[in-house]
RNA sequence: GUGAGUGUAGUUCAGCGGUUAGAGCACUGGAUUGUGGAUCCAGUUGUCGGGGGUUCAAAUCCCCUCACUCACCCCA
């Protein structure tokens, strides 16, 4: 073989396709209901847009983008997430200025150089809902239930969806020391990545799988003690806007998110089933983020959900394949040439209709039962002569003779 | 970046020092000279991932490399 995709690519063909296409329409569709409009941005910026936005140490910006040098000798990075450059579109076409309170989705491929492995792809693809200008908890209620009316409407059972509140800089700083302390004392008995993380994010440490560190943390504090009186409210009034509208949620205090610009609401969806990336859609509040971009001050709020990782959900109940309408077997270079006329009929009219062309009718056949063609039409010079072929069900296998000229119209509505 | 496992036909896999490397599925043709799916018969398909080494002899053993898979870190 001579060449092969770039390492942690992936071709998508069909049948999966069909299932790709069905989730991308649904998610627009839900969105739509919900007041989200389509923005579609480059899958490149200027590296700083990432590395200032999502965080200089977190892991993303520090071993995972892809980034390099354009022949004008900038530095350009292929977008790791969407959230960023969504924000850099919207500060830079000054639509804050205009709408302030305005709501968005994407969808398309983001990259991360990561070893690949189950449900992680160095291209991935996310599809995702941003809206800005509204701090209010319940849009972030209507957030959740607009992800959980999606997942619904796919038929996907069997989530969790994981909610938390990591503050806001005031109380988040607080709580941070608080965690600290805490594992000051314990810190020799904790393994050796939690002792580094104690040193760059000690909130990591509430979801490390080491039994000895899992032990060690009991009794430690709680985000949910420490944030401030506001914070507070917002979560409070989130769970129960939730309840009111009927959202499953459960409430998990140790779930951070990686990325540095979240405030106060975080959540995540996991399924159970996909192995080690479980997380299929994540998200959060980012209070910050547009004022950092030079936009007015802006509250937001959204998610990304994992297209590979739905997609692999979906895939047991997948879409049934499209089958044609018509098969139209001919034999010899009249036949065929009406064979292609009727067909160019149906086609013009919406209908989906294959030619044999050529070979023996007992190829073709196959061809035609191999597509699932409903009816085949079977034409050679005999039929050309009379005007007459015979139509053949290819469930019943009933044939019936009807005129060529009005084979196309039956297939018509 | 770290660790483990796996690379043989289009695909799933067998063969694990000894002729000319196999099977199922798929594909093509035939049994049925113009009628599909089932059955039967026949046929096609390979740099045994790549490079180097050991050996009379390597798909098989050793080393390197690349790719894939899974897990860790982290994350959608």
């Amino acid at each position: 073989m001579k060449y092969k995709g770039v390492k942690g690519t992936r071709d998508i063909l069909p049948p999966e396709t069909d299932i790709w296409r069905h989730l991308e329409s649904t998610a627009a569709g839900v969105f739509q209901t919900f007041g989200f409009r389509e923005i579609r941005v480059p899958v490149m910026e200027e590296t700083q847009v990432f590395t200032r936005s999502i965080g200089e140490t977190s892991d993303i910006v520090e071993k995972e983008m892809y980034t390099f040098t354009d022949r004008g000798n900038r530095s350009v990075t292929l977008r790791p997430e969407g959230t960023a450059p969504v924000v850099r579109a919207l500060v830079q076409n000054g639509v804050f200025v205009e709408h302030p309170a305005s709501k968005f989705f994407y969808m398309g491929p983001m990259f991360r150089y990561e070893r690949p492995q189950a449900g992680r792809y160095r291209q991935f693809h996310q599809i995702g809902a941003e809206a800005f200008g509204i701090d209010d908890p319940r849009l972030d209620a209507e957030i959740l239930l607009m992800l959980t009316v999606l997942l619904d409407k796919l038929g996907l059972k069997n989530l969790d969806c994981q909610i938390n509140s990591i503050g806001c800089p005031q109380c988040r700083p607080r709580f941070r020391e608080a965690v600290k302390a805490f594992f000051a004392e314990r810190l020799d008995g904790l393994c050796a990545d939690c002792k580094r993380r104690y040193e760059t994010n000690p909130l990591r440490i509430m979801d490390c799988k080491v039994p000895a560190c899992v032990e060690l943390r009991a009794g430690a504090p709680s985000v949910l003690d420490h944030l401030d009186e506001a914070c507070a409210a917002h979560f409070r009034t989130l769970t129960d806007t939730l309840a009111h509208l009927g959202v499953p949620f459960t409430v998990k205090p140790t779930l951070v998110r990686g990325l540095d610009y979240y405030t106060r609401t975080t959540f995540e969806v996991v399924a159970g089933s996909l192995g080690a990336q479980n997380a299929v859609a994540a998200g959060g509040r980012y209070d910050k983020l547009v004022e950092e971009f030079g936009g007015p001050k802006t509250p937001a709020i959204g998610f990304a959900l994992g297209v590979e990782r739905m997609v692999s959900l979906l895939a047991e109940t997948a879409p049934p394949a499209p089958r044609p309408a018509l098969f139209i077997a001919a034999l010899g270079e009249p036949a065929a040439l009406r064979a292609l006329s009727i067909a160019s009929a149906l086609r013009k009219s919406g209908v989906w209709a294959e030619c044999g062309y050529s070979g023996s009718l007992k190829s073709q056949m196959r061809r035609a039962d191999k597509l699932g063609a409903r009816f085949t039409l079977i034409i050679g010079d005999e039929e050309v002569a009379s005007g007459f072929a015979q139509l053949r069900n290819m469930e019943t296998k009933e044939q019936e003779l009807i005129g060529l000229d009005e084979a196309a119209k039956r297939f018509m509505d």
